[in-house]
DNA sequence: CGCTTGGTTGAATTTTATCAACTACGGTGG
DNA sequence: CCACCGTAGTTGATAAAATTCAACCAAGCG
């Protein structure tokens, strides 16, 4: 069962037997990646999409400096670059935080799914405009938020989607992720991200030891991130 | 004729004749909007979709002051608000800049394409995608940008957008967005945004009067702006 | 043990926001 | 036709936020 988080926590409903069979008879491999390595690079060809059955991911582009600014985190039961089915290839690379293991589905299998199944076409869409929904949330983070914000914001954003696949508690989670990872996605330096970090912990709100996260006051944090977990389109979840 | 203008410059003969006679035939409505005007409000349960005959429309995102962030500006031919087909709701406002006319899709009619027009469905996924890899590139230009180069790449992104619909010739094209707007797009103050315009006049890559901008050194202004409108997957156009 | 990576700290500098005026200009109403 | 008003744009001074640079510490690994 190779789509057993798919959707998760979204929706999982909608997806009927039938659909998650032929779901699945699309994939064409499965495969172990190993931690910090780029999988896919921007405008190289892609003919296969790739699910992300356990691990976690990111996306990320490069400035001029080959600074890298992230755009997505990606975590269980992400449809990785579902996106590059329809677009035909990536505008930015896809690489490992940890070692991953991941399924392959071969673009024509998608298209005699879009062909002959309504419902889940419906569902994969779906799933990709998630990713859209939270590139603005990102947008926004970045646009109005102060660093200490953004962080919050993060954080709180990372803990409801792991929450939503059963890796969160809600008051603690592993995020593999080094100080400098996080300064690439809040668009901030890591010598920032550090001062941020024990601002938080100096708070109350939230301490983080290597990859170890604690929520000390979940409400204080997305209080301070302005976070509000409708654009994850969770089934409930306070 | 009200699809026009849809995916003009972008593989738009993948749209076959049959299937931009349904499109066209699945419009319930089309109407005008006054400028400034926000037509969708976050929250609100939608049953149609908009697609943008003619003017400008953006999508913002207010923070807990109620300062806006605009996440994506629309133009003719941008089918502003399909996402919210597959997603239900929006996690955003939608406004006009200027007096707009629309068309207004719905989503059953939407339901009856994707149940029978599996070409036409993956060009509607790709047109909501288009959209995703522009927030990409908001994400980056607001996360590794500083405030002259941000201004840089969202006028380079806007020209081709326009020129790919016969907007722009290329140095020349009307913005209808006032420097406080434009400040909302780039995450700066209005204040800033006036400085970073007087300075972008003073190297002569670029000068704007009321709603004329004026593009004087293309290439100069991508440099400056670290921008390859790749993410754009627009047919040609260098 | 020494090396490498990730994390921590302080000081100086740069960038951007904030605040407060003030100007220019296109309507609108008298 | 002109005075007035509101919006948009402009400018300078000051303050706040974040970066940069340079050093140093700690842990894990060969």
């Amino acid at each position: 069962m190779v789509f057993a988080d798919f959707l998760r926590g979204r929706r999982r409903d909608l997806l009927s037997a039938q659909d998650l069979e032929a779901l699945e008879a699309a994939v064409a491999d499965v495969r172990n990646l190993p931690p910090r390595k780029t999988f896919i690079s921007r405008d190289q060809n892609i003919t296969m999409s790739t699910y992300l059955i356990d691990g976690v991911m990111c996306r990320y582009m490069d400035d001029r400096q080959g600074e890298r600014q992230l755009v997505a985190v990606h975590v269980a039961g992400d449809f990785v670059d579902l996106h590059g089915y329809p677009l035909g290839h990536l505008d930015h690379d896809l690489a490992t935080l940890t070692a991953c293991r991941v399924a392959l589905v071969p673009h024509v299998a998608l298209d005699h799914l879009v062909a002959t199944r309504p419902a889940l076409t419906k569902l994969l869409w779906f799933s990709t405009l998630l990713d859209a929904a939270m590139h603005r949330e990102w947008i926004f983070r970045l646009g109005r938020l102060d660093a200490i914000a953004r962080v919050s914001h993060f954080f709180c954003e990372t803990e409801a989607k792991l929450r939503a696949i059963g890796r969160s508690d809600g008051s603690h989670f592993i995020l593999p992720m080094t100080q400098a990872d996080l300064g690439e996605a809040c668009g901030i330096t890591s010598v920032h991200m550090n001062r941020m970090l024990r601002e938080l912990k100096d708070r109350n709100l939230l301490a983080m030891h290597r990859h170890d996260v604690e929520i000390r006051d979940r409400k204080g944090l997305a209080r301070l991130g302005e976070f509000d977990p409708a654009y994850l389109f969770l089934d409930d979840q306070n």
